[in-house]
DNA sequence: GTTGTTTATTCACTCACTCGCATAAGTATT
DNA sequence: AATACTTATGCGAGTGAGTGAATAAACAAC
């Protein structure tokens, strides 16, 4: 069972109903025929930004993080923005992110979810996303962030 | 050096100027700081879907596939369905494929680049693609064919 | 404080991936 | 055919992500 699948799952069994212990995770996982043990539940809380939260009867749950498990795996945007992301350029303040045909989408969804101090916004088309910056300098750190992100994607070597 | 960008910076520089041999593209990489040796040049060559033409001239030069490098990288459409295809689903000769929220379209575009047979076609919203199969049975094995894709992706056990 | 429950972490391991080296295979030239 | 050049591949090594079992740590209840 694939990393990816069981966060997914995951994330619609926390949407959709509470849960207050990752035993009884598991066990509904396995229910679903994902098996997985506490220890890997207890790191993918973790990488899904999970809080436990606690009602005013004392009752404790697993709660996805923003609005209504808006973002739904944080660790898979910063994928999109390594794997995705090959070339970015500036302009004056501005910033155009290159990326392979069809993903600008996705790639502008993973830089809004940044949150990068400075960035006013950023519009996708097909394969490039164009990001506006407060100002020139603010442009010219945010291409250094990507590109830091980027480098650290590969193998050995 | 991670390799996505190794492979990157191999397209810019095929798509800039004509190169005939490996070791002159090593070469000319290692002038970019990226030291690659010929072996891996073979394979990323190859990843990349280069092919080596030859003019009329008898001079021989690696060249991008598709019009003008549009079609980047057949490993990165298997990226794709690898990572992004959470849940395969069937309704007689329909199959719905679920993916993350904004890579509908990446993965639709993958799953184009099967030319698996029987597809018909697909359309693909924003997190889910609908394909449409010639009938039950050929759906059933874009299903199993997608899945095994897709379960390769993660790690142990 | 002790006990029981829940969660986090350490450890050892597997696995997929990537790479360089050495070498085989292929291709052109003479 | 022999030689030189070019490309592909078998092999072993290194690396990092991911995992379960065991265990430590945190927390709650009593």
């Amino acid at each position: 069972m694939s990393r990816t699948r069981r966060l997914t799952a995951l994330t619609q069994m926390l949407a959709g109903k509470r849960y207050s212990s990752q035993d009884e995770l598991a066990a509904a996982l396995g229910r679903n025929g994902i098996e997985v043990t506490q220890a890997t539940l207890s790191r993918d809380l973790r990488s899904l930004g999970v809080a436990k939260r606690a009602g005013a009867d004392g009752s404790t749950w697993y709660e996805l993080p923003g609005p209504a498990g808006e973002s739904l795996d944080r660790s898979r945007q910063m994928l999109d923005l390594k794997v995705f992301v090959n070339e970015t350029r500036l302009a004056q303040n501005l910033a155009v992110v290159k990326t392979p045909p069809g993903h600008a989408s996705a790639v502008a969804r993973a830089i809004d979810m940044l949150e990068f101090e400075g960035l006013v916004g950023s519009v996708a088309g097909d394969d490039t996303v164009l990001c506006v910056l407060h100002d020139t300098a603010t442009a010219k750190r945010f291409k250094r962030h990507l590109d830091s992100i980027a480098q650290t994607t590969g193998g050995a070597q």
